[in-house]
DNA sequence: TTTAATTTGATCAAAATTAATCATAATTGA
DNA sequence: TCAATTATGATTAATTTTGATCAAATTAAA
């Protein structure tokens, strides 16, 4: 067994407990005090560990990996449906919007094969639509680990910079009174991208729909279309605006 | 059995056990053990695996864009030594630009736990310090697959939009004439990185050293440092500038 | 505080791996 | 065909890795 393999070990015990002893250590990978101590200094000498008497620790016992992709996960049929529609509005040599929500995310599947451009602060989307025909134009700024995704008034500067024909956003509420946002940021961005975009189309699934949270930052006439799968109940309200529904099974 | 069998084999253990010995290996496929270790050591210097004392390891297979994870691999010692050099150069609290190079790159496992805050145009820079205590800000603009890294005129607007102490740059040659790059995109980026920065560092190993190629795009006066495994013979040109070598074995 | 137990780093030696050198076999291209 | 290049193998010296011993440093206990 050599170094680089009992370093993976080391690091995964130290992922799993938190810590390793040397005696223990040595015992299990069957190497000699000694050895398993220089292994802990050099892994500490890197930063990867903290060095104890007697073994290590792990360095950052709080980092805490967010998985979008779970997120992106739920209700995965709906959110599919509902970009199966987006998609049939885009078409080769469009220059799009796409923001950080994980209904837009999904969009990435149904677009990898079409000629365009993608705009867009979402790092999950970025990944996702790497070596395909899409060309990708990344917005910049202060990278939110949570949302996965640049945000702030970089950002929204350079949003300012561009224009595009359409652009395919979420939200966390939408009423016939306007479009709702859980934070400032998360609000002042989508609000850029409305700004800069010609026609807006708002995706989101039927929880979002009637709800009006936390903090409005959009009135409905500055969005042009609605694609979702709430009934026509909860989609009377907007009866009176200009509002395009585009309603999916 | 020629060369290219050997490897077709070597790379489906590989795949299939995640590690080869290079004993079992000459057994098995029949050749001394030399042309084992011959066969591997080719193979690393191609980036397609880890050489280990004994045998070889797999590649991170996680990491999405081969050929960039290749190049990263290639004399992976030698870089990891000269990152070893750099981190001891970044402390908590500093603020750093770091470019695409693939040198540049190795340089986050060593910063991943550190609490600075890093600019960079490089996506699998920013893929690798998500979910750790560095934290991180996205440099904006059309994105280069091949480079997988952002780069153009707005990319060089959102730099210029910040400063930062120091900055961890490649290059493709330097001499005691200057900074050299393969690419005007990339000069255009680095030269942006050196203005907005206090102090820069250049990371380079000794094949880029002495090398004059393409386009000159900034003299060796323009950057502060440079960390490098090049002798004393190859940095003999250097003796007349006012740069800092930090050599490493 | 002092004492005992443990851990550690330094030094050296043994084992394993590697690089370097040279010789031989195989392949290539004229 | 033959010369030249390339691939392979054997040998040996150098390097790296590992382990053992022991004094010094650190921690825990009295």
């Amino acid at each position: 067994m050599n170094f680089q393999k009992r370093k993976q070990k080391i690091m995964e015990q130290l992922d799993r407990t938190g810590e390793v002893d040397i005696k223990e250590l040595a015992a299990e990978l069957d190497i000699s005090e000694i050895t398993a101590r220089r292994d802990l200094n050099q892994l500490a000498n890197d930063g990867l560990l903290y060095r104890t008497h007697g073994g290590a620790m792990k360095v950052d016992p709080l980092a805490k990996p967010h998985d979008f992709v779970n997120k992106a996960a739920q209700n995965a049929n709906v959110k599919d449906s509902i970009c199966r529609r987006a998609v049939e509005h885009i078409n080769d040599g469009d220059i799009i919007f796409m923001d950080c929500g994980s209904t837009v995310f999904r969009l990435c599947q149904f677009i990898k094969h079409k000629k365009i451009k993608v705009i867009t602060n979402s790092l999950p989307v970025i990944y996702e639509l790497q070596n395909c025909s899409v060309s990708i134009n990344i917005i910049g700024g202060e990278f939110n680990n949570e949302r996965q995704a640049t945000h702030g008034k970089i950002a929204n500067e350079h949003i300012a910079r561009y224009r595009a024909g359409k652009a395919f956003l979420g939200v966390d509420g939408i009423s016939a009174h306007g479009l709702f946002a859980n934070s400032e940021l998360e609000a002042e961005i989508t609000l850029m991208y409305i700004h800069q975009s010609a026609y807006t189309y708002v995706l989101c699934d039927d929880s979002k729909v009637g709800k009006e949270t936390y903090l409005k930052f959009a009135d409905i006439n500055q969005v042009e279309a609605i694609i979702t799968n709430a009934d026509d109940q909860k989609l009377a309200g907007f009866k009176d605006t200009a509002l395009t529904i585009l309603q999916v099974v």
